[in-house]
RNA sequence: CGGGGCGUGGCUCAGUCCGGUAGAGCGCUGCGUUCGGGUCGCAGAGGUCCCCGGUUCGAAUCCGGGCGCCCCGACCA
């Protein structure tokens, strides 16, 4: 995409600047098929780091890597009724291979439940066996009508975890730590806040019990299903006789669980904390969390300059710290400056002449606002040992911000389906509401304010102050929370 | 699946109404210059005008058919 025209501003076209934002930051582009993205290099970089984060916290919670395969029978998606009439409308299906008509045919994996559960029936005889946690990094197609980079795709990449239990508590308390997990995940990494509760019936995974989610709020005050952790009760492993011979010597139905978060993640990292300059990569995901940029006019002053910058870069590598020095000779440092702001790179240590001789150096980080003291004139030494500090600071400072902004825009204690519409007409954001628990209240808030149950929060997340009348009028049983959703 | 838009150098697009040598800006290559917020100059490379068919002396342009992509809504991580 060329660069010369002005990127969209948020307040304008939240979706353009979506759109131009993903382009310009080179995290990914279009491939020729419809719907499916590549993923470049700096936006894979972010998606490695991670996963790096996330798989260290599933080995800490007991769980092995596996892999499954790619292609999937027919008649294992076709085994469990309500998994089969979601997943349906968007398989992709091999039909032809070796130049034949397959005898069945193979579906490209929407999601892994029913492989997995079937290869489980064969490694498990007994409790001794359980509880039996694997995760998987992989690729899942899920034939998507309206696509966008990162947040839709045909193809996406993911993880997903699959458990298998003894008991139904044990699968519960599962299901539940793996939802702390990303929780924990999304504000210390990501620096999303998130709401975490219980998805109502007719939002939950096909197949499932129950399915748990961690909503976002992005800055157009949309929700992002940001992830889903499910208990799967013993409905797969009766499609798939996953079945264990308890300690009493008797033959049960294991309980399952899974869960999975996506490369959906890095759309929402742009669209929490990205600007009208471009997004702002939190330090931690940071591929690169510092960029050099020397600064000098003849050959005498870039010898010295970009030897200082190599000596400040290895500096800072001593520390910790992920930096990279930009020494492209055909771009001067205004066209750097703004490449890596675009790119959300946390902090710019500039070096030039000038600083050479004070023996300090300039360090800019992404998001102070424009004006002569966003740049900092630091000594070397000191620019060096603080740098940890400083994107650990950038980092919290993200966080908070998006935490005043949702709190800023979540409305509690709406009574009525009037009231919750005039909120999304007007300032938008999460709407709290009481809710009877029927689903026709869902049909009706959609029908009129096209926000869905994004879910029941957990307790964390729930207002102090118990409401006690149904957002659709008659009494309540919970609080639901509601938003127009991604 | 409905509605809208668009297919012309790498990118963004003009040219299409009214047929007549295929253009601009940016990017790219070379040389020089510059470098503390998108340097500047000179020279240069780069095109089956989405595809197929038709009309015509002649089609990017007109006619018919097809394909693709993007955006907006209904369904979905």
């Amino acid at each position: 995409m060329a660069d010369d025209k002005a990127l969209t501003r948020r307040e304008d076209d939240f979706s353009a600047w979506y759109n131009e934002v993903v382009q310009r930051a080179e995290l990914a582009d279009h491939s020729p098929v419809r719907g499916s993205m590549v993923i470049r290099p700096w936006g894979y970089g972010i998606w490695e780091r991670m996963q790096r984060a996330l798989d260290d916290m599933f080995k800490a919670t007991g769980h092995e890597n596996a892999y499954f395969p790619l292609l999937i029978p027919m008649s294992f998606i076709e085994r469990e009724k309500e998994h089969v009439k979601g997943f349906k409308p968007e398989l992709a299906v091999v039909t032809h291979a070796g130049g034949k008509e397959l005898e069945e045919p193979l579906v490209i994996r929407p999601t892994s439940e029913t492989i997995i559960y079937s290869m489980y029936a064969k490694w498990i005889q007994s409790y001794r066996d359980l509880p039996l946690k694997l995760n998987q990094w992989a690729n899942v197609m899920r034939w998507e009508l309206r696509t966008r980079l990162f947040l839709r795709t045909s193809e996406f990449l993911w993880q997903e975890g699959h458990t298998a239990h003894a008991t139904d508590q044990e699968a519960q308390e599962e299901t539940r730590e793996m939802l702390g997990v990303y929780r924990t995940f999304m504000e210390d990494w990501i620096a999303m806040p998130v709401v975490t509760g219980l998805k109502s019936e007719s939002e939950k995974f096909a197949g499932a019990v129950r399915t748990y989610t961690c909503e976002a709020m992005m800055q157009d005050r949309r929700a992002l299903q940001a992830g889903t952790t499910h208990h799967l009760g013993q409905n797969f492993s009766r499609q798939f006789d996953l079945t264990f011979q308890s300690e009493e010597g008797v033959e049960e139905y294991a309980w399952n669980t899974s869960w999975g978060v996506s490369t959906r993640l890095v759309g929402g990292m742009v669209m929490t904390h990205g600007d009208d300059t471009g997004i702002i990569v939190p330090p931690r995901l940071a591929p690169t969390q510092v960029v050099i940029v020397p600064i000098y006019r003849k050959d005498s002053e870039r010898t010295g300059v970009v030897e200082k910058a190599a000596q400040m870069r290895d500096r800072l590598a001593a520390e910790g710290v992920r930096v990279r020095v930009d020494d492209r000779d055909h771009l001067n440092p205004g066209a750097k400056f703004w490449e890596w702001e675009r790119k959300g790179v946390p902090f710019r240590i500039e070096i030039g002449p000038r600083d050479l001789a004070k023996e300090q150096v300039v360090v800019v980080g992404r998001v102070t606002a424009e004006g002569a003291d966003r740049k900092a004139f630091l000594p070397e030494a000191q620019a060096v040992v603080e740098m940890p500090q400083r994107l650990e600071e950038f980092q919290l400072q993200l966080l908070e911000t998006a935490r005043a902004r949702r709190e800023a825009h979540s409305h509690r204690g709406v009574q009525s389906i009037d009231e919750l519409k005039e909120v999304l007409e007007g300032p938008g954001g999460f709407v709290y509401t009481g809710w009877s628990g029927d689903p026709e209240v869902e049909d009706r808030v959609k029908a009129e304010t096209g926000a869905t149950l994004r879910c029941i929060p957990d307790p964390d997340f729930q207002s102090t102050e118990v409401p006690d009348r149904c957002v659709g009028g008659g009494e309540a049983r919970m609080e639901a929370m509601w938003a127009k959703a991604y």
